[in-house]
DNA sequence: ATGGTGGCCGAGCCA
């Protein structure tokens, strides 16, 4: 049976119910990860999307700062967290579907403006994350597994609006592009977005502080669904919805998506 | 070079 999921860091899911519950009518994916939930877990507004169809939650939250959630029609179990660099936040959940899949949402630090563990503590923090999230995929091996979320990096030349203008801005710095990918080669995973549309530049967050984010598409493609190996082929079907961006009190994020026929 | 916006809560932190 084909699953449609969906990715995306919401920055607030109660400010942002309208929108969420715009997504779920209009597009109906069979699975939501949402990150920056902001939200205690039982302040989630969940018989709004109960109401839609989705009846099931496997969330981690905390007061005013991160937050992940995985809403779904179906059953999914949940499968815990993980807390990476010691950092005590909602930034991982995990849940598997009845096909056996297991899907990690991850909400991977920010890493603050200087890009200089030296002088930043939270690029330093973002670094380590990175570096025991790579550590426990080498340790576990996973298969029939799916990563996704806001993982706070651009990798590629063609995920930022100018690689130039931005190899020292955090996100798109060669020691944080290093670090993804060693993340991404530990558990061998497939970038399931870039598989499907592997040509052109692709943004999944535009800045709120641009004056017109749609004119000017200063973007970065932060935003991520990866696969182990066994599976990568059934994905397909990627897509960005750009629009979303534009939407009433929007997210500076906009969702991205992928088909999986398992 | 700087400041631009937005969310948490009701100041200052975080993105």
């Amino acid at each position: 049976m084909p699953f449609t999921l969906a990715t995306w860091n919401i920055n607030s899911v109660r400010l942002r119910e309208p929108i969420v519950c715009k997504l779920l009518e209009e597009e109906g994916p069979d699975i939501l990860c949402l990150q920056e939930c902001k939200s205690p877990v039982e302040k989630i507004p969940m018989e709004r999307f109960k109401a839609l169809g989705y009846h099931h939650m496997v969330a981690r939250g905390q007061k005013g700062y991160n937050g992940v959630a995985i809403l779904s029609k179906a059953p999914i179990e949940d499968m815990g967290e993980m807390d990476f660099a010691g950092l005590g936040h909602a930034r991982h959940v995990a849940a598997r579907l009845d096909n056996g899949v297991v899907i990690h949402n991850f909400y991977v630090p920010a890493g603050g403006d200087v890009p200089d563990r030296a002088v930043n503590e939270k690029f330093g923090q973002k670094l380590d994350y990175l570096t025991e999230m790579r550590d426990w995929f080498r340790d576990e091996q996973m298969t029939r597994s799916i990563l996704v979320g806001d993982l706070n990096i651009a990798p590629r030349e063609d995920d930022v609006w100018s690689h130039k203008k931005l190899l020292k801005v955090v996100s798109h710095t060669p020691e944080e592009v290093e670090q993804l990918g060693q993340t991404q080669e530990a558990g061998a995973w497939v970038d399931i977005t870039r598989k499907d549309i592997p040509d052109g530049q692709l943004y999944s967050w535009w800045s709120y502080r641009a004056r017109d984010w749609d004119a000017a598409d200063k973007g970065r493609r932060l935003d991520h669904v990866w696969a182990t190996p066994d599976i990568a082929n059934a994905g397909h079907n990627s897509r960005i919805l750009r629009a979303a961006r534009g939407w009433e009190k929007p997210s500076d994020h906009a969702p991205v998506f992928a088909t999986f026929d398992l």
